[in-house]
DNA sequence: GGAACCGGGCTCTGCCATGGGT
DNA sequence: ACCCATGGCAGAGCCCGGTTCC
């Protein structure tokens, strides 16, 4: 423990021009591990069958979970071995959540869901929810996560690791308000190795590099902090997805680059089959109405999440928009028409035919507000007419 | 004052495969 | 032989409003 202290110090130190936020997290941090140090040292409850037999499911286990409300099928299917353990903490756990603020229900899908967490002792228990709490504002948002996601929380048993996590991902740049959006959103992030973590931030920074770039850490910090997934995707997929924008794209080494940071980022950690598969599918619809291949790339350079859209939904957009008298060039050059639920436009679109509105003479932009906006154009139009 | 631009907010776990340790 | 820890994958949008421009 002393040396994980000294470690968080040493991170403070190097870390001292940061700004004020980040300190503040870092100093928390050092007092999270502070009260660890302090907490008794509880060894897990065990609970030893009459016969510990191998191989075979502990008995008093499977009724203590029983009672404590756990689906035991469901945690049978998804770690078999845990029931069969003679050591277990299954009351520390509970009294542990419980105290933080869960209730019987919550405490009972998390075990279902992740049985191994009641293997962990109340040491580590104790030691990995304070290092989650030099993070979040308190034990509620905590226990929301875990409801959420109980295998972030659980899945890995190295607190030090997590530790060195949250000082490796602070020296990035990303402040404290990062850091809680990184966690709540992708709290997997935080069970990576942080190994496995710098390894996407350099394969970011040699992009960057690659590119012609003279910031890489501020293109990663840019990156991660537009896209909370990335980091917990394969380096092998965002590679395969940049090479395949610098080919596909076509466009310079600057204009990728800031591409890749601006909306790009958004799609970057897509399925790269389904990236591909889509581009090809935007690209045959534009030109099945008369588009070219390049009012494609067009449309994702400005819109790049129009990637995310399946064929079909994409289909469905551009039909509407177009049986409407929108033409292709008019979706090229405002193509967050399309970031709109189907629903949405035709609805829309419905309200301003009986207002008559003329799309060719008014433009497309009216589509491309927020609803209150909308409705207030709509008054306005009516009054008029 | 209204249109256009622009960026940000929500949001994503549960399962499988595999290698290492005992 | 078994369990644990860890890496990787599937699937695929919608909405809002501050600021700037004309």
């Amino acid at each position: 423990m002393a040396v994980a202290m000294s470690r968080v110090r040493a991170a403070l130190m190097l870390h001292r021009a940061v700004p004020q936020p980040q300190q503040c997290l870092l100093a928390s941090l050092q007092l999270a591990r502070t009260l660890v140090c302090k907490a008794v040292e509880t060894p897990p409850a065990a609970e030893t069958p009459p016969e510990a037999e191998k191989n075979t499911e502990n008995k008093l286990l499977l009724d203590n979970l029983k009672v404590l409300g756990v689906d035991v099928p469901m945690a049978r299917k998804r770690q078999p071995g845990v029931l069969r353990r003679t050591e277990t903490n299954e009351h520390g756990l509970v009294t542990f959540l419980k105290a933080k603020g869960a209730d019987r229900e919550t405490v009972a899908s998390i075990i279902s869901r992740f049985p191994r967490a009641i293997t962990r002792s109340r040491q580590h228990l104790e030691e990995r929810w304070q290092l989650w709490r030099s993070v979040f504002q308190s034990d509620q948002e905590v226990v929301s996560i875990l409801h959420r996601s109980p295998e972030s929380f659980f899945r890995s048993s190295d607190n030090d690791n997590l530790e060195k996590n949250i000082v490796f991902l602070s020296s990035l740049g990303l402040d404290s308000r990062d850091l809680h959006r990184l966690l709540t959103t992708a709290p997997r992030t935080f069970s990576n190795s942080v190994e496995l973590n710098r390894q996407m931030v350099e394969l970011l920074q040699d992009i960057c590099h690659t590119l012609g770039g003279t910031q890489p850490s501020k293109f990663a910090k840019a990156v991660i902090s537009k896209n909370l997934y990335i980091l917990i995707r394969s380096t092998k997929r965002v590679e395969a997805n940049v090479k395949f924008f610098r080919e596909a794209l076509g466009l310079r080494d600057s204009l990728l680059l800031a591409f890749l940071q601006g909306s790009g980022a958004d799609i970057l950690d897509m399925s790269h089959d389904i990236l591909r598969r889509n581009f090809r599918m935007l690209q045959e619809k534009l030109t099945s109405v008369g588009g070219s291949k390049k009012d494609s790339i067009t449309i994702i350079v400005n819109y790049a999440s129009v990637l995310y859209l399946s064929p079909e939904r994409l289909s469905e957009k551009v039909d509407c928009l177009l049986r409407e008298g929108i033409s292709v060039g008019q979706i090229v050059q405002k193509p967050k028409v399309l970031d709109f639920s189907l629903e949405n436009l035709k609805w829309r679109m419905d309200e301003l035919r009986k207002l008559h509105y003329d799309f060719g003479i008014n433009g497309i932009t009216v589509l491309d507000t927020s609803k209150k906006r909308f409705e207030a154009k709509l008054i306005k139009l009516s009054a008029l007419e």
